[in-house]
DNA sequence: GGTTTTTATCGTCAGGAAGACGACTATGAT
DNA sequence: ATCATAGTCGTCTTCCTGACGATAAAAACC
């Protein structure tokens, strides 16, 4: 606000309430999991539900984003200003999309300008203050479309508003845009191994890679790994080198996400 | 609002205005322009901004968009809900991002959801009811970023509030999404040739294209061109072949985009 | 200790796609 | 008739990918 700037009509528009909802991924045991919060009031209530949150009177959207990010997981985000993220252990967000169907919420008009935050995996969920409890779900146990639902008999989780909706959106940009960045590297830890990135991709995209194919391809794009020292031999078998998430945040040419 | 279900208490979250703002982009004379409106009010009256306005009550994001685009272009969206365009001399809508920072407009705090548009070439833009004149501006002019500042002494205009940014994001996703989608078709008339098509990728990339690779590439793609049955010569040389936009909408290998 | 298993890494080869560019075709302009 | 302009078909080389063999270095097992 300006002062000597008369504000608007108040009777000129209709006023909205904005949130920021979160899409936060990450890969646990060969799957891509999403942080999911159980509604402490209604509507809704009982009901798991992305995290999210109102966005305060004089906080920018991606702050709003960032402090939601915050208050759920203890997650920082790496670097806030930057397009792509780097290596750290610190999360990635940028912003998805933006919800605001008239009835998505019964109670009044809300805009949910929806994030999404990739992250490496994480000891486990804090519970923040305004859910009862956090835990992390397989994407496909909350929106069925690899048909793996059904699989030992786990029926997709509803979740609330049109959460499931925001969720698909997340998932589906994350997929696409580990083709032609270095994104992926979000979802690891500060150093890895050709392997361990090769996982993610096998994890968000549910299938399987060739792993000599793969190694020539990440360790012969310039820029996207650079060697770190020194070796691991935590997935067991022969020792791997260790790599850092390098400048590049464009791959060029994508690495190509095989058809289903 | 759902009978019965009790109001949020309005003091538990500051009310926004949301707009939506329209990057509304065609190719004119071989270069990407895109649609400006003088603002008729202050703040930044009389500077040029991109054409917007308040969502309704009862409106959806999608569906103010398109109300805006029809009142200040008369254009139609081609297919509301699918997720990508066809032909048609309709235009292709789709959500750009979301603005909110906190002083983005001196008088209140506005939360603007930005949507992309793209369009064939129009005969001339119709000014809409709060707008005193609307014009077709080359992006160049707007946002100094191919080195073309200054060329025969146009200064950049400078738009209002941060829709230069807006205006670059928009930009760039069209530039980026042609890659590998059909979307480059928006841009043209329900019938086109190769050529049209080609001066298409020229005008958004500013980049010259070989016309043998193009031609082989976008003729040999499945599903990308149908025939259509017929020539032109409305180019001048040796008629073309008429095409319409096939049923594809990504491109799998994408159009590579020249090297800067 | 030796063998098997697991994972990492290097190499080879065939097929596909793109960039560079030659050649030919069919119109209008002069 | 000649030229300029645009469209269309080929060729050749280079790069990248997918498929897959082979080797290396650790842990697990007997």
């Amino acid at each position: 606000m300006i002062a000597g700037m008369s504000p608007y009509d108040p009777s000129a528009f209709p006023p909205f309430a904005v949130t920021v909802d979160l899409v936060v991924l990450t890969v646990r045991r060969h799957s891509l999991c999403a942080l999911i919060v159980k509604r402490g009031e209604p509507p809704f209530q009982g009901h798991w539900a992305l995290p999210g949150g109102f966005v305060r009177d004089d906080e920018d959207l991606d702050a709003a984003a960032a402090r939601e990010l915050v208050e759920e997981t203890g997650l920082c985000v790496h670097d806030p200003g930057a397009p792509q993220t780097e290596p750290g252990n610190g999360a990635h967000l940028e912003q998805l999309a933006t919800y605001g169907a008239p009835d998505r919420d019964p109670r009044m008009r809300v805009v949910s300008v929806a994030h999404l935050a990739l992250a490496p995996d994480l000891p486990a969920p804090r519970a923040g203050g305004d859910a009862n409890s956090a835990r992390w779900a397989p994407v496909e146990e909350l929106i069925g479309q690899d048909g793996a639902a059904g699989r030992e008999g786990e029926q997709p989780v509803p979740l609330a508003f049109d959460h499931a909706r925001i969720l698909a959106d997340g998932v589906e940009r994350a997929r696409s845009k580990i083709e032609y960045s270095s994104l992926a590297t979000a979802f690891c830890p500060p150093e890895f191994t050709v392997g361990e990135l090769r996982r993610v991709y096998e994890a968000v995209w549910g299938v399987a890679l060739d792993p000599r194919n793969f190694h020539r391809k990440v360790t012969g794009t310039p820029g996207f790994l650079v060697p770190a020292g020194g070796t691991t031999t935590r997935q067991g078998g022969r020792p791997a080198q260790l790599f850092r998430a390098g400048g590049a945040t464009l791959l060029n040419p994508p690495m190509l996400r095989p058809e289903v």
